[in-house]
DNA sequence: AAGCCATATTGGGTAAATCTAAAAACGATG
DNA sequence: CATCGTTTTTAGATTTACCCAATATGGCTT
C-alpha cells in the first residue's frame, strides 16, 4: 500500500482529532489542523475513502475505517520514534523535535524502524510522555492527573504535556519543568 | 531558498553525472540517472535555470551554477550522514542502506545535520568509501587505484566501491569483501 | 414548519511534474 | 554540403493537490 505524503498526514490529522472528539471528526477542523481549506479536505476525503482508508458520509463527517487506524498508528509511531533519537541520542531539545519528526516519519522502510526501535531500546513513551504503538498498533495508556488538579505540599513526577505549541514548551524549557 | 524534493533528486544526478563525465551533461543521461523521460528533464532544467541553479544552453548540456553546485554538495552531505548513522549506529548492511538515506537525505533542518555530523564524530567517509562533504562543501580526495591494478601478492585495503548496484553490493557482501 | 446560519460539497481553475507525439537542431558521414 | 540518425526541445494532455466562489445541507430557532 503506497500513500503519499500528503496522504500520511490527512490520516495523522483525522487520528489525531478523533482522540480529541471521540467521534467523527468535521471537515473544517481538519482543514484547519492543516493549514488548508474545506473544500481540499473534502477532495482528500473522496480519495482516501476510495482507498478504504476512511468511512466519509457526505455531511456527516469521517472516521478512520481499521486500515486507516492501522496507517495513522504506524504513523504515530515513526513519527514518535524519531523524537527519541533526536532528543535522547542526538541531544536536540525536546521543545525543538516536532518539525523535524514531522519531515522524518514519511521515510518508508520496515527494517530500518526496526532496528532504530531496537537501538533506541524499545522505548515506549516520547520525549512529550506520548505513548509510542508498537509494531502491531498497540500502546501503553498511563493514568495521569492534571497538575491542575494537583495537591500542593506533595510531590509529583511530570510525565508528559497535552499542548504541543513550540512558544509553550520553550517556556516550559525555560523553568525547566521538563517530563 | 526552498527546493523541492524533485529540483534536490535533478540537482544531485547532474552533479552525479558532472563527476563521471567532467563536463556539462546530457539531457538523456539525466532522463536515464532520474528514471524519467528526457521532455520532463527539459522542462526542469529550464526551470532550474531560471532558479540560477545550473546553467543550459539549448542542445548543449548543462551544467550546475556555483550555487547549484553548493546545494548538490550539501544534498550529498546529508546522504552520506545518513548512510554513516544507518550503518555506525543502527547496523545496516551497507549494501542496503542507499534507498534509506535517499528518503532521510531530504529532511531540512541545519540543527539537526550539525549534531547528527557531531553524533557520528564528524566522518569524513561514508560506508561506501565516499567522501564526505563538510559544511561548507569541502571534501577529502583519497587516492585510490582499482582492486583491477593491483600487484598481486601484494596486501591492501579496501577503501570503497565505485559500482553501487545493488545486486553488486550484495554479492561484495557475501564475498565478504568490504571497505 | 419555515427561515437562517454555520458547515460542507461541487464546479471550475491553477501550478507542479509528468507523459506522448511531433518538430527542431546537431553532428557525423558520404 | 546535403542528408540521415540521434538528441533535444516544444506542444498539448494528464494527474495530484491545491484554491475560490457558488451551491447545497442540516440543525437550530422561532
Amino acid at each position: 500500500m503506497i500513500r503519499t505524503f500528503t496522504e500520511e498526514n490527512y490520516l495523522k490529522a483525522i487520528f489525531k482529532l478523533s482522540g480529541l472528539t471521540a467521534g467523527k471528526v468535521s471537515t473544517n477542523s481538519i482543514a484547519e489542523e492543516l493549514q488548508t481549506k474545506a473544500s481540499s479536505v473534502t477532495d482528500m476525503l473522496k480519495k482516501l475513502g476510495d482507498r478504504n482508508l476512511v468511512l466519509h458520509t457526505r455531511y456527516q463527517g469521517v472516521q478512520l475505517t481499521e486500515n486507516g487506524q492501522k496507517c495513522a498508528l504506524d504513523i504515530v509511531r515513526k513519527h514518535r520514534l524519531w523524537e527519541v533519537f533526536l532528543v535522547d541520542r542526538l541531544g536536540l531539545g525536546w521543545e525543538e523535535v516536532h518539525d523535524i519528526a514531522e519531515q522524518l516519519e514519511h521515510t518508508n522502510s520496515d527494517k530500518l524502524y526496526e532496528y532504530l526501535d531496537r537501538y533506541l531500546g524499545q522505548p515506549r513513551f516520547d520525549p512529550h510522555g506520548d505513548p509510542i504503538p508498537d509494531k502491531s498498533g498497540r500502546m501503553e495508556i498511563r493514568s495521569q492527573i492534571s497538575l491542575l488538579d494537583v495537591e500542593t505540599d506533595v510531590s509529583n513526577v511530570v510525565e508528559g504535556v497535552t499542548d504541543h505549541h513550540p512558544d509553550f514548551l520553550q517556556y516550559l524549557q525555560a523553568i525547566q519543568l521538563i517530563p
